[in-house]
DNA sequence: CCTATATAGTTGAACTCTAAGCTGTTGAGA
DNA sequence: TCTCAACAGCTTAGAGTTCAACTATATAGG
């Protein structure tokens, strides 16, 4: 594969490493944030965002993982530790038994209350402050695309792609 | 703090969401594929491009953690393994005896020709290919605003800045 | 000169993440 | 019914990151 690579030119490059610092530097910001007052990286937070959403505040654990963004394995580890704090129940699944609930528990919910408010805030003054109403109306157009794209793309090329030519 | 938080609108919930779940597919995706085409993680990669760029191919260690991104700490791991690698030298700084220079070797710029094709292809594949100029170009404007945003704003509230008005 | 403080970089422990493999369950087809 | 692939979730091992503490050097003030 890549008999020819397609380098990016001047511009690309500009934008990509632009891209890549504000990610990092609003993402690390915000796992700090979560982490010094709340105690729990961005992942674990987001996990109990999704239970508290949820029906009975109640999923299975692919559900979970699926709207998580989080693999099967990370979100198994990150459970036994929520569950380990109280925050959340595992439960048995009668219809399937290979299957497993998680559900949020009062205390979960309650530490999900607490935290709420300073992400919220750091979420608002570290991006929505920064960008006017077409910038946040742009961004949420480009996240869509690429969320499309990305999705409907297979994670890596397919072996069968591979042609003679560089079409 | 946070006497009234400024809770995001659905519009907003929205928009963050999605530039959420964008930015994490993305670099989600890109950090696999340089894990599984060159058995570097990003930040390492990111390393290597630095130091290619540098003159004499040669920065500081606090120089490269900077222009990196990386913690101190981070980097002083990420170079023990690269250096391990053969990737990449220490050399003792002569002016400053706390110091100390990173240097790419041959074999370390040989390992990043080697890896950037296949790195590059896929930025191109999962970002670029997927968004218009127009947008592209927004992108840039969003992430240079960001980054000056994030650049002038202490990382956390400043206990002075705790005031009565919400002002 | 001497002390205090700041800076450069490293280290170790605790934690999180990933990848691979494992257990047990389900469901389709022979 | 039996078999076997697919699936749900967990476990293990190894690697990366962070935080706090530490070493060593540099610099400023008295």
């Amino acid at each position: 594969m890549t008999a020819d690579t397609r380098w990016l030119d001047e511009d690309e490059q500009r934008t990509w490493r632009a891209f890549l610092t504000a990610q990092r530097l609003l993402f690390d910001r915000l796992e700090r944030q979560l982490q010094r007052d709340a105690g729990l990286p961005h992942a674990y937070y987001e996990i109990l965002v999704r239970l508290s959403e949820a029906p009975d505040r109640t999923l299975r654990m692919s559900q979970l993982a699926d709207s998580s963004l989080s693999s099967r394995s990370r979100l198994s580890h990150a459970v036994a530790r929520l569950e380990a704090a109280g925050w959340v129940r595992r439960r048995a699944c009668a219809e399937d038994r290979r299957g497993a609930f998680a559900e949020l528990t009062p205390d979960g919910m309650a530490k999900l209350e607490e935290s709420a408010p300073g992400h919220v805030e750091a979420v608002r003054a570290d991006l929505f402050d920064a960008l006017d109403r077409d910038q946040q109306r742009v961004l949420r157009d480009i996240s869509d695309t690429l969320i499309a794209h990305l999705s409907d793309t297979a994670a890596w090329p397919v072996e069968s792609d591979t042609r003679a030519d560089a079409g």
